[in-house]
DNA sequence: GTATTTACGAACGCTCGCTATCTATACTGT
DNA sequence: ACAGTATAGATAGCGAGCGTTCGTAAATAC
């Protein structure tokens, strides 16, 4: 059984190629409703065949059959226009973090069927299990969607996961917890593949998707700890397993990787925890500043970018401070990866414009070609948009047999 | 015509199909020849759609058929067999810098049925088209292929290169020399099509077909200058067009990237005529040094790396220092990518194990996936290996019709 | 109310691959 | 030396699918 091999067979798997043709012609035109003609027109495949494939689609549930659209007042016969049914697999998606539990349900189009959120103040191993149940349904409910039609589950973990077994390395979050425990939790809940990948990829996954699918992306999760996705035409780079780890880059300063330690030399410099910290030791340094007074005691990250856009002086020096170790540590991967575009998520990118053009005139320095350098549009949301789509990616993959044919005429 | 549209059709499509399944099955075990029922079992097919493929791929000269092998004497009527035939498509790979042009030339099966290289002092940009003309000529002739049989050709060129127009930035080498004008000779010559890449792509192409094919690889061509090709999964990844110049990543004390100099900060501290001033300026502190006396006035990067070996604790140092150097630009790229193997090629991959050794000390520390750390077994042919590999690519990319296909059973 | 336009539906012919059968060839054992 | 056997190649019939062509249904325009 080496894989690889080019398929072949009789004329059953031409039946099932032009049908997954058709299928693969509705999803591309998702949501807009398509008439049997344009399908002939879309496939190259003659009008009985379609319309042949089209019959069995919709038995098996795959497409729903619309009116004639009252809009469109042509001459003739008003066609019968199928669309996608989204509800024929719907899929899930879940993001757990040690404060916030996340589940999406998205039909087969990517329309997203129902977003729930739970917070929670830091909730133990098995509490967490029991929560995420509880959301799942919640979630299903929401979205109308018995348990039994989900077609696959896509979990997000931090950490760094192994493809196949679903082993987590590096989770400190939570005392206790094993993404092995959460996976065998959700098998019992809904039966069908549950995978498991890293947030920051989730994360990378969404907004490629967003931007469009073709091209490099890095896309990068800045909060209190630092990682990054990359999506190349569509697809998932993983390397061994743990690419993306752009925490653990080395600084001018510091560049101890120790196992005891999740945390890696950037992370430690610029993570959120250490920007407030430099916010703090700066506004003491300079009590009379701007920074100073929105801040007080209990200065934050937030505080520190909020000073900065008021052009206050003193927390201008820390994002730059922050914005140069940033740009000096992605640099050299800048110039290997030579990505169409970085993208910038998760908290930090909340500071909005003033970091990025700091980071930006930085990398414009140390860089040939200069990739579009923006913020996220998905905002916290993206690591469950990332795990629906990568479910979805799951679905498609099963039920289209080829992926893609070169012609050669 | 929105590209990527997944292709249907009706039988004859069905019969390219399986002719192609035939074809790749014994692509892959070439060179050794197959039985038909070897063919029957691997393809999946029945023997009568087997045996009609292996009959039209005779005919259109992709096969050729083999008496029975004397050495297996098994029962029964012996089988005919049949292999690629090579010479039904052969490639042209074309290798050309400032002081020497290197040709081979390569069956479908990827065996080598020339390579001539020809060295020179410097010629004109004129010059070098008439070289080029008589080494592929002479290539030619010595694999015994006529020029109208050419399939495909690949050239390479230092810079960085455009994929879809051939035009090339940043190339000193040679004045007055043009890519454009290599292409469009090229063409004159041989009536097929001439792709121009990347000379580090081309190589790391190479060397990660020589390696397996799949994981993600990172070669690093080091001599003079420095580069990189990164392969994944055996596709090569060219991000914007620029991906791989690792030369351009800043040290800790040179971040300058200036257009007017071709050559980037850490090509300028570690790059082999660096090396060999760093060589220098420690044999003028250290005169009595091994390493001075090897050396001598015209102290080059070879004798560095050879007193090392022979350890001198002078040249130790410098060794010590570019490795130090190489390894913390190289560091982040790593963490990123998170490779299989980093594989150096190039002129100062002669250095063997001295330097090998002291950057996997150095990138151990810096990194959490470390990866397997080799020397290209290719030396000085990786390129033209490399150019032959893509045009090999192409050739069998046009041909097969279906790249790869789901099983879905 | 008729003509026109557009789309759906059914019948026919073609190609292709699979199953089954028959023939060809060389080795083996008595 | 001759019959037996095992393996491979060649051929005929069957079924499945696609494409072409024709007829029919349903709406709009005059």
């Amino acid at each position: 059984m080496s894989k690889g091999t080019v398929g072949g067979g009789g004329t059953t798997m031409l039946r099932r190629i032009n049908v997954a043709a058709v299928l693969d012609a509705v999803r591309r035109s998702a949501p807009a409703p398509l008439r049997v003609a344009e399908l002939v027109e879309r496939t190259g495949l003659a009008r009985p065949t379609v319309a042949q494939a089209v019959d069995e689609l919709l038995d098996a549930g795959w497409l729903q059959q619309h009116g004639p659209d009252s809009a469109d007042r042509s001459l003739g016969r008003p066609a019968i226009r199928v669309s996608l049914r989204g509800r024929a697999a719907p899929v899930l998606g879940l993001d757990v973090g040690p404060h916030r539990v996340t589940v999406g349900v998205s039909d087969l189009a990517g329309r997203k069927l129902s977003l729930v959120r739970r917070s929670g103040p830091g909730w133990t191993a098995q509490e967490l299990l029991g929560v995420i149940g509880e959301v799942i349904n919640e979630a299903l409910s929401e979205a109308e969607v018995p348990a039994e039609d989900i077609a696959a589950v896509v979990a997000a973990s931090p950490g760094i996961v192994d493809e196949h077994t679903g082993r987590v390395q590096l989770v400190p979050s939570v005392p206790g917890w094993s993404a092995i425990d959460l996976i065998k939790h959700v098998r019992g809940l809904l039966d069908c593949p549950v995978m498991l990948d890293n947030d920051a990829n989730l994360a990378a996954l969404a907004i490629a998707a967003a931007r469009g699918g073709t091209g490099t992306l890095l896309a990068v999760q800045w909060g209190e700890r630092l990682g990054a996705g990359i999506v190349i035409d569509g697809r998932l780079h993983r390397g061994t397993g743990a690419a993306g780890e752009i925490g653990f880059i080395a600084t001018d300063t510091d560049d101890v990787i120790n196992p005891e330690d999740s945390r890696g030399p950037l992370e430690r410099a610029v993570g959120s925890e250490a920007i407030a910290a430099l916010g703090r030791q700066a506004a003491l340094d300079n009590p009379q500043s701007r920074l100073a007074e929105l801040g007080g005691e209990q200065l934050d990250t937030a505080d520190v970018f909020a000073a900065a856009a008021e052009r206050d002086p003193v927390a201008q020096a820390v994002v730059q401070q922050v914005a140069r170790t940033f740009a000096r540590a992605l640099a050299p991967s800048v110039l290997v990866l030579d990505p169409t575009a970085v993208v910038i998520g998760g908290g930090v990118a909340r500071a909005g414009a003033v970091l990025l053009d700091a980071i930006s005139d930085q990398l414009r320095l140390l860089t040939l070609n200069h990739p579009k350098l923006e913020l996220s549009a998905l905002a916290e949301d993206a690591v469950v948009t990332g795990a629906m789509r990568m479910a979805l990616d799951e679905v498609w993959q099963r039920k289209l047999p080829t992926p893609a044919m070169t012609s050669t005429t």
